[in-house]
RNA sequence: GUGAGUGUAGCUCAGUUGGUUAGAGCAUCGGGUUGUGAUCCCGAGGGUCGGGGGUUCGAGUCCCCUCACUCACCCCA
């Protein structure tokens, strides 16, 4: 019998760990200077919270089971119902705005491929009770600062950035009617999987003519710089519903993260709850999925029992974010932590100290780590010394019966006989 | 759920028209030389060639089935 990871889900050797710890400590670090608090909720939940927001057909989606008392729960394949239910249990007692990040790990029952898997890790940033579209370019401004982070730059990365109410708008101008929206919207959802018939056949049932068609294809692939919504005016004549995307350009310009940034009206995001901006962060050749995606969904909480409560955050999973980073040469060698010393012994009177040494090293709070082996040989115990990145060999032979110790530098390869007084205070000051 | 591609050591791969006991480099482990990270030398472990069936005197190699992985579709909360 032979055993391997489930279908879609990793194993966390030494360097994965370390990748996966680097990536969440940057998500919390980021969260933090930006001001929100670190939450989290139970892995699974009753499989009826997801439906309430995303209806049946998301239970062949999720892994999903029952319990000794027949109760029906789910793994969670996202937070936000969660987070939805944590905050219209208490949304009276919490003070506002309400500013949350959490990094949990979901899983979904889905094939896996490129960006993709059954279980990932998320992190969702939401800002809960502020209609301003402050709140929107705050969430925005968090994600870029995260990217920024990890050494991403705008040539890498885009938020492409859309409006519920605009788009909706210019569709209803154009002579969609009601009905037709949602067919509207995931027709623009598409359109660069589809081809320009099918995209036209589309459009046409919409009851569009060719006139109209066309343009309806033209505004798909229009992009707009931040601090351009004129020419977006006047290019495509819309005019009312407009005010919210201009407030929040403003926004981004002041919180200077404009040259990130662009409009895309082709933004749909597959979510029917979305009801003002929606925002996607891409790789810049388009060659990936989304790292991460959000917008602003003001009744959400009332569907979960809550008092209506706006609202605004996205997610950004792990795997698609550190393809990019691979990609882009932005992937650290190794991130796990380096060891301030490794101590050996170059002698048998060296060795007999060797473990008190270790113990005096460690109390004093040094990460430390020595050799096994029963080799003497001094340069084969540096090279290991090396191969573990520590930044300093402690080297223990016949003098250290006096508490002297050769401490080697790993990185200049300066070496001193020194005290372990001395030692201490050499390794602290780095 | 649909389709395509790929499966030989931990990793990258070689393996002749089907022919003896399946190989290399890297990595791992042990040892040796040089009292200081290199280089070099010796050695070891690790494979039911993804699995099953078939053809054949003989299958890593040919055929069928199956499984896994990868990629694309559906979907993407």
């Amino acid at each position: 019998m032979k055993f391997q990871a489930p279908k879609g889900t990793r194993d966390f050797f030494p360097r994965e760990m370390a990748w996966r710890n680097h990536l969440i400590d940057a998500w919390r670090r980021v969260s933090i200077r930006n001001g929100f608090e670190q939450v989290d909720g139970p892995i699974f939940e009753s499989l009826d919270l997801y439906k309430v927001k995303s209806g049946e057909g998301i239970v062949n989606e999720l892994f999903h089971f029952e319990d000794r008392g027949e109760r029906e729960l789910a793994i969670r394949p996202e937070f936000t119902p969660t987070l939805a239910r944590m905050v219209a249990e208490r949304a009276g007692a919490l003070p506002k705005p309400i500013k949350w990040f959490c990094t949990p790990n979901l899983c979904r029952a889905e094939r896996p491929q490129r960006g993709r898997l059954r279980e990932f890790w998320q992190w969702n940033v939401d800002i809960l009770g502020l209609e301003t579209p402050v709140a929107d370019a705050e969430c925005i401004f968090t994600a870029v600062d995260l990217l920024s982070e990890l050494g991403l730059r705008p040539e890498h990365v885009r938020v492409k950035i859309s409006h519920r109410r605009t788009v909706r708008h210019i569709l209803a101008k154009m002579g969609v009617p009601e009905e037709g929206m949602t067919g509207a919207f995931d027709l623009l959802d598409r359109r660069d999987k589809l081809t320009t018939e099918e995209f036209t056949t589309g459009a046409t049932k919409l009851g569009l003519d060719a006139d109209r068609v066309a343009r309806f294809d033209q505004i798909c692939r229009l992009k707009y710089g931040v601090g351009k919504l004129d020419q977006m005016r006047d290019q495509i004549g819309v005019d009312e519903e407009m005010a919210d995307l201009a407030a929040l350009d403003a926004e981004l310009r002041a919180f200077g993260i404009a040259p990130w940034c662009e409009y895309d009206l082709g933004i749909v995001r597959g979510l029917a709850y979305y009801t003002g901006t929606v925002f996607e962060v891409h790789e810049t050749s388009g060659a990936l999925r989304a790292l991460a995606g959000g917008g602003r969904y003001d009744q959400l909480i009332e569907i979960f029992g809550g008092p209506s409560t706006p609202a605004v955050g996205f997610g950004m999973g792990d795997v698609v974010l550190s393809n990019v980073l691979m990609d882009k040469g932005l992937m650290p060698e190794d991130v796990s932590p380096r060891p301030d010393v490794y101590v050996f012994a170059a002698t048998e009177g060296g060795a007999a100290g060797l473990s008190a040494t270790v113990a005096d090293l460690r109390r004093a709070g040094l990460h430390t780590r020595f050799s096994y082996k029963a080799s003497r040989s001094v340069g084969k115990l540096i090279k290991e010394a090396s191969a573990s990145r520590a930044r300093f060999a402690v080297i223990l032979d016949d003098h250290s019966a006096h508490g002297r110790v050769s401490l080697k530098n790993l990185d200049s390869g300066e070496q001193h006989v020194v005290s372990v007084e001395e030692l201490l205070k050499l390794v602290a000051a780095k």
